[in-house]
DNA sequence: TAAAATTCTGACCCCTCGGTCAGGTTTTGG
DNA sequence: CCAAAACCTGACCGAGGGGTCAGAATTTTA
């Protein structure tokens, strides 16, 4: 089968050959990964998702747990992302609802990503204690400061900054976590625009009003 | 062994050993399965947890399946408990803050419960879906009514009731589901006391001000 | 174009786990 | 007190999963 390759398909350097192979088990992965979690999903499966025997996907990553450590670490820099974006100078007014807008549009477009971030930590976070205390502490102590100098500046009442992110990252998050339980409860196929709508305004809402933040 | 039982111990009427060893299984599980979730969790790590031999917990639940659903149907009694005790007679400015407490006490007292919940949910509610789709979405039913009522009332501000509930489960939750993060990003061993105050003090007070609930 | 390096894969191994079962022990009922 | 019922358990089994490996196929290098 392989053998009546056309001269097109052959010319497609090795390097690439890899690079999709090695999307396809990433993906497939992710795709399993979030839907079954990291015990029931089996190398096979994932093979067979990607269109793969299953020793050529232990060809690229040795092991399982190299794989499922290499999804995770692609998912934590996505989820990272923006926090960085709100600073001190900012006017909270603004700089929340746009941070509290990247997270729902996340919750949307990667619902695997957050799954499969909110199982890890579920049980223990085995693989990601290490990230979390270093790289996503990091964040955090700065993003906590930043709220800080806002309240120092008058800008919002003095709640308090950790658990206020906490809020932040849970009911965005919910949005993927428990969108099963939601679309059930509101007899839904899933999720549609318009809930990811309602709810970034609610939240957006709540946090501004309840922090005291004043509509500029 | 079991020959050398002193009379006190063979006093003992059998149903009470029966539910003794219930209750230690029951409660293993619980703990395991919410430590680990479903598949990571074997029958014969509950076994020697609640100190018996495995054969004898297959003998009180035929199946793993049996056993885990046991443990859901329980857990699903605790978690909707407190939602029917807001009504559309009572001020939300009371019974909001009342429900938000109950369930930052339950996250607190119970976390293992939340979290095997969290966990069926997160993986398609395979075993659960059935139970939200009816006793759960009855009660969700009805309680967003009553938020409507309130707002009817102009006890609070034309808010989505639904997203609200979401919000507020969400947020609550964390705080057995995320514990381990946030403690993580707070240098801690595990969360306080005062971390369940703060957390419950924040969550009341965006929902009353967010909703424009008036302080009476 | 031949040899070296890389990539691919079917067959296989071993171990764990859920579940069974035969036979033993204890409790209950008459 | 004895037989029937309920309870307990060590030994065993089959399936499935992670991982290995020898060698085939393909690409690169010289």
């Amino acid at each position: 089968m392989s053998k009546i390759q056309t001269s097109t398909a052959k010319r497609r350097k090795m390097s690439d050959i890899r690079k999709d192979n090695l999307k396809q088990i990433l993906l497939s992965a992710e795709n399993l990964f979030a839907e079954r979690g990291y015990t029931s999903t089996t190398i096979s499966a994932i093979a067979s998702q990607a269109g793969l025997p299953k020793a050529n996907v232990l060809y690229y990553f040795k092991t399982k747990e190299t794989l499922y450590k290499e999804v995770l670490t692609q998912l934590l820099v996505l989820w990272m992302q923006h926090m960085d974006e709100m600073t001190s100078e900012q006017h909270p007014n603004e700089a929340l609802p746009r941070y509290i807008l990247q997270k729902m549009k996340q919750s949307k477009q990667h619902p695997n990503a957050s799954r499969i971030f909110a199982a890890e930590i579920l049980h223990g976070a085995p693989y990601l204690r290490e990230q979390l205390q270093t790289d996503l502490k990091a964040q955090f102590i700065k993003t906590c400061q930043v709220f800080h100098d806002w309240i120092a500046k008058k800008w919002m009442d003095p709640i308090s900054p950790e658990h206020l992110l906490f809020l932040i990252w849970s009911s965005t998050q919910a949005y993927s976590d428990y969108a099963l339980q939601s679309s059930l409860l509101m007899d839904k196929e899933e999720l549609g625009d318009n809930d990811f709508e309602t709810g970034l305004e609610l939240i957006s809402r709540l946090v501004l009003k309840g922090c005291g933040i004043n509509l500029v």
